[in-house]
DNA sequence: GTGGTCTAGACCACC
DNA sequence: GTGGTCTAGACCACA
């Protein structure tokens, strides 16, 4: 996996995590990898893993059973679409806001531009 | 000056600079407020401005008289809109709407909220 | 390490990084010194390691794997030698003929000298 | 005057009158310009030529007769002349012989470019 | 363990 | 006065 270097890893693990559990490549009670297997996949350092599962427990997206694995959370999907929406609102919504103001770039050709996006995904999917 | 926890000083302060570029504050080719002076006005270590000032420096954004202090560069206010431009549109522009598609949500809910956002905004300049 | 008092320590260290990359000490990708070791062995403070880090990597040079270190880049060592025969061709050189014309020293004359120069080097080496 | 940003301002001043005096410009014992004036023409700050004329003072390769002006010493040419030779043949040349021999450039290599350099060199005269 | 950032304070060359 | 460099030491996030 490809990560970015503006964010830390552990970071990325996580929303990575959270597109699987939103796509219903996990369903809520699910077992996902163990943390082994996650580090190989990911190419990173168990610890990196770890560092992750344990926030996604605090949060109550994942659940642990002992001995046997850890598990997408009896709510999961649910919550990890609660926390975004409120993200996306209230803080990736109006600093997006200000930097149009400031630009000078309004609604209509960020409309245009989401029809050009909406196009190549598609393109891509095919 | 108020600095966020998530970014370093030393990058806010440059956002601080461009901004005041941007909104024609300083003018291209215009001096800057010394190293010393910034550090006080800020409340930071004038290492931390330094670093900032040497950062923008490379980019172009500012230029150097040696022994009498900082300038905006000549071309400063036209590479600043630019680079906000690319960020927006590369970066922050795709990372919405993969948000938006994820979470299912369309245009025009964004339109609403962003016709809220200006509101507010006029309200708060009132 | 010894550093000539005319130029700047953390440029000194960015040459002596160059050195090892060219001789083959560090071959492409090759993981160096931490930078408290780097410290530790050259005498100098970490600030100062980090700063020749941070610049070389900017350029290239360099590149750093997080929590993990720095290496040399993938392709360091054309990257250097490129860089210094640049240097070389258009700065040293033109201002190495310049002097000459001035002086009135003709290819001859330095000519010679470089046969003596190799060949005190030669007496050194043995 | 455009001044190289390696170097400081109050040398290639320095370096700047030692050409006019080897290249005839200014013979033995020939006013000078002001400090005033030269400042005004270099378009730098007088403090800064005050600095270059009192090195040279120092020297001998200028001389001061007070409430009149500056002019060039007695014997400046040959002082020049002898400084810049020792300059070239004990710094100069051996640290660029060093590089050579990093890059593998021949003396060979370095004739041709030296040809080429006196052409160009030609070519601006006319 | 690693690097990244920040502070405090100092010295220097330079304009 | 200006910026450039260096040291010392600290704290933090990260792997």
């Amino acid at each position: 996996m490809q990560f970015n270097e503006q964010k830390s890893i552990y970071l990325q693990i996580a929303d990575y995590i959270c597109d699987k559990i939103l796509d219903g490549t996990w369903p809520d009670g699910q077992r996902i990898p163990s943390i082994r297997d996650m580090a190989v996949q990911l190419e990173v350092n168990p610890n990196t893993v770890t560092r992750t599962y344990t926030m996604l427990l605090d949060e109550g997206t994942l659940q642990n059973k002992r001995g046997i694995g850890y598990f997408t959370g009896d709510d999961a999907r649910r919550m990890v679409l609660e926390k975004r929406r409120n993200q996306f609102v209230e803080q990736d919504l109006p600093a997006l806001f200000k930097t149009m103001v400031t630009l000078d770039i309004g609604v209509g050709q960020v409309g245009e531009l989401y029809m050009k996006y909406l196009e190549e995904q598609n393109h891509e999917d095919k």
